[in-house]
DNA sequence: CCACATTTGTCCGTATGTATC
DNA sequence: AGATACATACGGACAAATGTG
């Protein structure tokens, strides 16, 4: 099996997190520090996948706050 | 005007160069290295410019190759 | 208003792995 | 064997926005 990388698997874990309901619209993200401690990578992978995220409209960040899933 | 960071200004420009066709379906796109020059920035914003292209399924990276324009 | 901590945003340099030519 | 090129990740740094006291 092809390894995955780490910022793929953080971005599926949160995905599907979404598709699933366990995070909901409006939600709030936990923030990039304790992601990294939560898959004990560094701040790259994270938000490596953060942006693949943002880019396919499913969470949108907001500095100073936050990252949040979209409401739609 | 807000600032725009190097790595959306770069995946801007790519994207535009698609949409008018200086760019075809199959093209190679120049070398990470190249585009460094190009740009006067470091790796980083490039990258993060081909992610968010990949992720918006307009181009494609192939390891030992190079990056290359969707052909659909 | 000010100071501080928190949090995201962006970028740099470096290192290593893997695939291709 | 060597050069080239993309893929991934680490550590560090600073800016910008926010929230709290």
């Amino acid at each position: 099996m092809p390894r995955m990388p780490d910022y793929q698997r953080i971005a599926n874990d949160i995905r599907s997190k979404i598709g699933s309901g366990e995070l909901k619209p409006g939600d709030r993200l936990p923030s990039i520090s304790q992601l990294q401690k939560q898959y004990g990578v560094s701040a790259q992978p994270v938000k490596s996948a953060l942006l693949v995220l943002q880019t396919e409209g499913l969470v949108e960040g907001h500095q100073g706050r936050g990252v949040f899933v979209i409401d739609r």
